[in-house]
RNA sequence: GGAGGGGUUCCAGAGCGGUCAAAUGGGGCGGGCUGUAAACCCGUUGACUUCGGUCUUCGAAAGUUCGAAUCUUUCCCCCUCCA
C-alpha cells in the first residue's frame, strides 16, 4: 500500500475531504503532482441551461486544483452534448439543437467563472468546447487513427452499455460512440494542452479509462483519471433534487435566499461532510468547529456556500432575512419580495388571489387546503378565512409578510 | 414472424360494469413535537367552486350501456416465451 503520509498534498486533501472514489494509478499520479504543476480537466454536460448542486462536487474539484497550483481545464461538451452520454440513462435523451447548446454553454461558463479564480495567470481556468475539434473530424481517418484502438468486445463490457443491452433497451450507434468521443477529447487535450488528468463522477469511470488507455496506445503518454463518489444524503436520496425542483446555481432559477435555505436545511448527519466538500474551510478549521452547535454549523455552511456562488453580501442578506423570517418578528427587509400594483389591491383581491400573485402556490384548491390546515399567515397571523379581502391596514408601511408553512415567506410590496 | 402478459392519478401498485377522483405503500405538502434537523404522531395529496356541487382524468380513438378505469373494436407502446 502506498504510504499515505508521503502522498501528494492535493491528492491527500482530495481524499481527506471525501472527494475520492477511484484513481487509475494513484501512486504515479501522486508523484507526478509532486514533481510539477499539471493541467486537469473536467467535462460538463450542456443539456441544461444551468448547472445545479449535482455538479458542485466537480466544481469543487476544479477549485481544489487551483488551490494547489494546478490549472483546471473546463470542457464544455458542445460536441458530445449533441450525442448524449448513455451512462446512467435508461433512454436516449432528447437531442438539443445548436442554438440551445450554445446558449447553455455560455451560461454554464458564466456560472463556473463565479466559482473559479480567473485572475491568477498560472491557474486560471481554460475553457474549451470539444465541438471545435469534433465537428471537423474525418470519419475514415478517425476510424483508422482512433477507432482501431477500441475493441467492441471491451466496449460491450462497460456498464453504461451493458445495462442498456441487458434491459433490451435500444442503444443507438450514435450513443455507443459517446465513450470513444470522450476518450478522444482527453487525447486532444493531452496533445493540445498537455493535460494529464481527467476528473469525473464515478459514473464516468469507464469513459475516463478509455481515454487513459487511448492516450497510452496512441502517444505512449501516461495520463490519469480520478473519480468522485456519488454524494448521497443521510436520508438516502440523491443530492440536489428536492421536490420543488433542482437546486440551480443560477439566480435566475433559484434566488440566493433559497440557495442559502437549501444549505441551512441540511440534515444534521450531513453537515460536517458538506463542510468538507462544499466549502473551502480548512480541514483543521472544520475539526475545530465541528463540536459547535449544529445550527451554527448549518448557518456557517449556508454562508460559505452562498458566498462562493452569490457573494458575501447576498449571503449576509440571506442570513439576515432568515433570522427575521423565522424569529417571527416584523418584516424581513431582505426577504424575497414581490411588487403588487396598488390598482390590483383596489380591486378587492382576496387572500387566495394574493397567494397566487406571490407565486408561492398556483393552485387555488391547494391554497384552500393550506388555509384549512392553518398554514397561511399574513404578518405571522394565521388566516382562516379564505375569503379575506386584502385591505390596506394589513400593510405596515407599504408591505406585508405572507407566509405558507414555516419555511416559505415572501414580502408583498405595494408598487 | 408465432404465443401470451401488460399500459391506472408524482412513483410503485390494487380495482375489472354503478357505492371510483379510484384501495394500499412510498414520496410531497401542511399541522403537532423540536432546533428551519432526524425520528415519531395527525391531516392532506386532479382542477374550479357561491362549499350545494360542477368539470377533467385510468395508453389513443371509436362503440355497447341508463351508467365504463372496468365490456367490444381498431390503433400505439412496453414486457415474457418460442422461432
Amino acid at each position: 500500500m502506498y504510504n499515505y503520509k508521503l502522498m501528494n498534498k492535493f491528492l491527500k486533501e482530495f481524499k481527506d475531504r471525501g472527494f475520492f472514489y477511484q484513481c487509475t494509478s494513484e501512486e504515479e499520479l501522486s508523484k507526478l503532482l509532486d514533481k510539477q504543476k499539471i493541467k486537469g480537466y473536467i467535462g460538463f454536460d450542456c443539456t441544461a441551461e444551468s448547472l445545479h448542486v449535482g455538479s458542485l462536487l466537480q466544481i469543487m474539484c476544479l477549485r481544489l486544483l487551483q488551490k494547489h497550483g494546478h490549472r483546471p481545464i473546463v470542457l464544455l461538451g458542445g460536441g458530445t452534448t449533441r450525442i448524449g452520454d448513455p451512462s446512467g440513462k435508461d433512454k436516449t435523451r432528447n437531442l438539443l439543437n445548436e442554438k440551445e447548446i450554445e446558449k447553455n454553454i455560455k451560461n454554464i461558463e458564466r456560472i463556473l467563472k463565479k466559482f473559479l479564480d480567473v485572475n491568477n495567470p498560472k491557474t486560471k481556468p481554460i475553457f474549451v468546447n470539444n465541438y471545435s475539434w469534433l465537428k471537423g473530424l474525418n470519419y475514415i481517418s478517425f476510424l483508422r487513427d482512433i477507432g482501431k484502438h477500441f475493441t467492441i468486445n471491451k466496449m460491450l463490457s462497460f456498464d453504461s452499455v451493458k445495462t442498456r443491452l441487458d434491459r433490451e433497451q435500444s442503444l443507438s450507434y450514435m450513443e455507443f460512440n459517446y465513450m470513444i468521443l470522450q476518450a478522444y477529447d482527453f487525447l486532444e487535450l493531452s496533445k493540445k494542452e498537455n493535460c494529464s488528468l481527467q476528473i469525473g463522477g464515478s459514473d464516468q469511470w469507464g469513459n475516463i479509462i478509455n481515454g487513459v488507455e487511448l492516450i497510452k496506445r496512441y502517444s505512449n503518454k501516461h495520463v490519469y483519471g480520478l473519480t468522485t463518489p456519488l454524494i448521497t444524503l443521510a436520508s438516502g436520496a440523491k443530492m440536489g433534487k428536492t421536490e420543488s425542483g433542482a437546486i440551480w446555481l443560477d439566480e435566475k432559477f433559484l434566488s440566493a435566499y433559497d440557495y442559502w435555505q437549501f444549505w441551512r436545511n441540511t440534515d444534521d448527519r450531513d453537515v460536517v461532510k458538506f463542510l468538507n466538500i462544499f466549502t473551502d474551510l480548512e480541514i483543521n478549521e472544520i475539526n475545530d468547529v465541528k463540536k459547535n452547535d449544529i445550527n451554527k454549523l448549518k448557518i456557517l455552511l449556508a454562508n460559505k456556500a452562498t458566498t462562493m456562488l452569490h457573494g458575501s453580501i447576498a449571503a449576509q442578506n440571506s442570513e439576515q432575512a432568515a433570522k427575521e423570517a423565522f424569529s417571527g418578528k416584523l418584516l424581513g427587509s431582505n426577504l424575497p419580495s414581490i411588487k403588487v400594483k396598488s390598482k390590483r389591491l383596489n380591486e378587492k383581491i382576496n387572500i387566495i388571489d394574493l397567494v397566487i400573485l406571490s407565486k408561492l402556490e398556483n393552485s387555488k384548491s391547494e391554497i384552500r387546503r393550506l388555509i384549512k390546515g392553518r398554514a397561511v399567515k399574513i404578518n405571522d397571523k394565521v388566516i382562516l378565512n379564505e375569503k379575506l379581502i386584502i385591505q390596506d391596514k394589513l400593510f405596515e408601511k407599504n408591505y406585508l409578510k405572507l407566509s405558507i408553512g414555516k419555511k416559505r415567506h415572501i414580502k408583498i410590496e405595494i408598487d
